[in-house]
DNA sequence: TTGTTACTTAATTCTATGCTTAACCAAACT
DNA sequence: AGTTTGGTTAAGCATAGAATTAAGTAACAA
């Protein structure tokens, strides 16, 4: 299974509810089921099934059901295309940055009398 | 000046959208005029113009006029927040992905005769 | 001074999001 | 069998988001 295209707008849009953001700090600790996740927010509980359905839909989270109990955990590599996408403009912009300085510094040398 | 809060929910919700993931890409080159960074898109100039102001809101691009013509450039640190959010949770999952690897081999332990 | 360039502002439209309540279903108790 | 528990489905509503067009302003160029 686990058939859904990992998508940067899916994720970070996932991300960019607190709500959502909760949840997964919440499984960060452990599995839990959709009425303990539930608990803590002071909206009803299909407000937080659909925050579900969404980080599901974005891999972040999965879950399967037993009996009548639905237990959702978090998909740990899910966020590695977020973290990588990040990591790359990062070291593209320090790289940037070093370019620019090198630049400044030639700049300096041939300023010096 | 630089007087915006850092905020995870304006963060994400920046990244979450292809067009001004695309003018970040863009910036990540060199700073760029608005009319030059509209130039690639098939959208009206207001539209990216409006793109830009939640870049800018979420602190990823800052912009200055002179003359007629707004320059636009990445703000390296900005990514940070996201960064760390992202990095602490994957830290936090290793850990536990660890801390239960520990236990299912203390389990085989137990078990072997 | 007239025109062109480079935006800016405003009004509008359409769709998506986040939430609600109400009704429903099926597993687990009593 | 009847009730509670845990979740699901559906419909509706209000706000926010992404785009448009049209009109306006200010800098620069001829």
């Amino acid at each position: 299974m686990l058939n859904q295209t990992p998508n940067l707008d899916l994720m970070f849009q996932a991300l960019a509810d607190p709500t959502r953001r909760a949840i997964i700090d919440r499984l960060s600790y452990s599995p839990a089921s959709v009425s303990e996740l539930a608990k803590p927010f002071a909206m009803s509980l299909p407000a937080v099934v659909q925050h579900l359905a969404v980080l599901e839909s974005s891999g972040l989270v999965t879950s399967q059901k037993l009996g009548r109990v639905r237990t959702c955990q978090i998909q740990p590599e899910a966020l590695s295309l977020a973290e990588q996408w990040i990591n790359d403009r990062r070291t593209m912009w320090v790289k940037r940055l070093d370019r620019l300085g090198d630049f400044l510094a030639e700049t300096a040398d041939d300023e010096r009398p």
